[in-house]
DNA sequence: TTTTTATTACGACTTTTTTCGTATAAGTTT
DNA sequence: AAACTTATACGAAAAAAGTCGTAATAAAAA
């Protein structure tokens, strides 16, 4: 039986989001960041915390009186979820649609389009 | 003041997919369009429809006794706006990164591979 | 030791989205 | 005309996600 891989609700991911850069942080240190972009209050945050650790989501240890909590998935494997079920979603499950969206959009800067080139190039590099 | 963009829903999206290939439909071939994949109810496909006319994301005319529904926006238009957000929630606002992703991702076959990177060339030639 | 502070746990309320039952209306068929 | 069919409208219930108040606990400060 395959393990069903549990999908983070956007307040989740923001909160993974916060972990991957540098973990383990304990609810105070993530409520912190999360107030810096949106008014959240504390039990807010804690709880939507414990809920990600109940769904496995998060793990914790003890430090002291408080919890310190880290990721439970790596980034690349929950973005890789996240981004086939919006494909399926949004674009008919054709990931070359949406990179055909994404080349012609104007809000993807001209950088972003060079480092994409650039990411195309070297796999095509590789190729050969 | 600018229109504020009404974000379709998951369950509206799949009503849109379904629109955008082929319009104007009736509330009644929608649902057997939907029944395809999974079970619902005539009146809830009904009645997400008669939300999203509210809202403005559908309009429709009388066709006899039942209406005949049509999409208000372009389908590039809503799938850009889906995907920026996708973007900076998953992928902090990077395209880049969503694209390496999707190139080392094994979901994406190798035909996709090809005409994604073929479209990349493409582009590239226009440039010269 | 009493008070203050930090933190957790729990449960309830709110909002958004989805689902669906029931009532109503207007044709169709018998 | 009575019964059946096909749609719509409406509202309420269910599900999912997010928000927060309050009580309990334990350590730190006064």
């Amino acid at each position: 039986m395959k393990k069903k891989k549990e999908i983070p609700t956007p307040a989740e991911l923001e909160i993974l989001n916060i972990l991957w850069e540098k973990q383990p942080l304990s609810v105070k240190e993530i409520n912190e960041r999360l107030s810096e972009k949106k008014e959240v209050g504390y039990t807010t945050t804690l709880k939507i915390m414990q809920n990600m650790f109940s769904k496995g989501l998060l793990d914790r240890e003890l430090s002291g009186k408080s919890h310190l909590y880290k990721t439970v998935f790596e980034q690349e494997e929950t973005q890789s979820g996240l981004l086939n079920r919006f494909i399926d979603a949004t674009f008919s499950g054709s990931a070359s649609n949406l990179v055909m969206q994404l080349l012609g959009n104007k809000r993807t800067s001209k950088k972003e389009l060079e480092e994409i080139k650039q990411i195309i190039s070297q796999l095509e590099d590789k190729d050969r």
